[in-house]
DNA sequence: CTTGCCGCAGTGTCGGACGCTAGAGGCCGG
DNA sequence: CCGGCCTCTAGCGTCCGACACTGCGGCAAG
């Protein structure tokens, strides 16, 4: 805590201001909602000046570990799920991922989150769920919308699994994947159908609380999405482009 | 580009200026290995000072956009792999998470991570994972060891199946939950044994590019690692202390 | 006790300064 | 003519000091 630890560690100054609130965030010392001293106090307690501090501040805000809910709080926070979907989906979309890297990993997620969803949800998730369907059947064709409502429709399954680690991983990869919807319908105009069914049957296994039924159905479906990426010829094209994301 | 498109955009100074350099590697107009303008440079494209660039910078920086091979060089790169993996593990312990959660994850990467890898391994990485496989036995009962080794172990195979989505997903989920080891090989020291009767088996399936039996083998070890946690009572206990994690 | 105004502290941004070092460019020897 | 060594400079990391703006707490008036 004194002023004398950058004596101890090499790196930058900014680096290590970071670092140091950092380790005391994840030991414990500092709890989420917690507010940090100021800038200047910071920099009188690290022996650095208020730009290093607030460089240091800035990767830690990049982070998600720290938050400004107005200009002149600073508070601990944990890092928030859209940003790390956020941040993880453009690392994909840079590392030029292809659409069978995304669909064999989505092959095994969303199945297991419709499972788990016919196992957990409560009966009120399935009939928003079921709201989020008819607007998808009421989109009929138009690509724009019914990309934006499966994504939601999954989205919602996944949550209602109540699966944190779960909904954080498949996330970024089930919107880059379903994104490619708009390369396929063009050439398979039947998904829109297939895709109703498919999940129309999730959500009535659902009700029946039928996992299997759910998982199966989950299945299908995302097999059917792959045919579609086949008949595209999309199973080793790259993902996305990065612009694309929010 | 030019100075004034400040007035256009809302919010902090610094912040517009990570987002039009993030803005530009996403529309491709940057590409991972170029070179960026000096700090002083970049002021004067934004028109601001170096001290609000360098914050913008440092955001870039940690979201892994950019970075410094050398003090005096700033090129763009593709976010690392280990860094996500780094913000994602370290998420996931401050929101707290199970062990179920994690389990459930783990249930369904690993079999796939294993059965592709069988499919797609080569003889030589095979035989490095053998190699792995035995430092795992010759450390026979030795928990710190046994958990690095099982991770290498693990990760190896995921590196195997040659789908880098596995592997960004999985590999957070894998380290905390494997890290749960600690705390059940005292409850359930007969762990140590199944471990190794797995990982042989695994390998063998993959000598035989035996996908289904390689999947089969890796559900089998994940579903004894539940056995294991719930000797321990870990089922819904939280899975780690945050503090350790690197 | 509530409400509205005021002062202040703290943030966002600026400009300038200085030491230090990586790397470019010149110098020298082979 | 070419490669290795030395010098020198541009640019980075850090510091200092300053100023406008704005939430927020405190105070006074209703």
């Amino acid at each position: 805590m004194s002023a004398d630890f950058r004596t101890s560690q090499g790196g930058y100054a900014y680096h290590q201001v970071a670092e140091e609130i950092e380790a005391q965030i994840l030991r414990g010392d500092l709890k989420p909602g917690d507010q940090l001293p100021g800038e200047a106090e910071l920099g009188a307690m690290f022996g650095v000046t208020r730009s290093t501090v607030r460089e240091g501040l800035r990767q830690l805000e990049s982070d998600g570990l720290v938050h400004r809910p107005s200009p002149r709080r600073l508070e601990v926070r944990v890092p928030q799920a859209d940003q790390l979907v956020t941040r993880a989906g453009r690392a994909m979309a840079l590392m030029k991922v292809t659409f069978r890297e995304l669909w064999e990993v989505t092959m095994v997620t969303e199945p297991l989150a419709a499972r788990i969803a016919a196992e957990r949800a409560a009966e009120e998730e399935i009939e928003s769920l079921q709201l989020v369907h008819a607007q998808l059947v009421a989109a009929e064709g138009q690509m724009a919308h019914t990309i934006a409502l499966d994504e939601q429709f999954h989205t919602s399954v996944a949550e209602m699994g109540r699966n944190r680690v779960l909904g954080l991983a498949r996330e970024p990869i089930a919107l880059l994947l379903f994104r490619g919807f708009t390369r396929i319908a063009p050439f398979a105009p039947q998904f829109y159908r297939r895709q109703i069914e498919a999940h129309s049957n999730i959500i009535a296994a659902m009700r029946d609380r039928d996992g299997d039924r759910a998982e199966k159905w989950a299945r299908k479906h995302i097999e059917d999405f792959w045919r579609g990426a086949q008949i595209a010829r999309l199973e080793d094209a790259i993902a996305l482009n990065p612009s694309a994301l929010s």
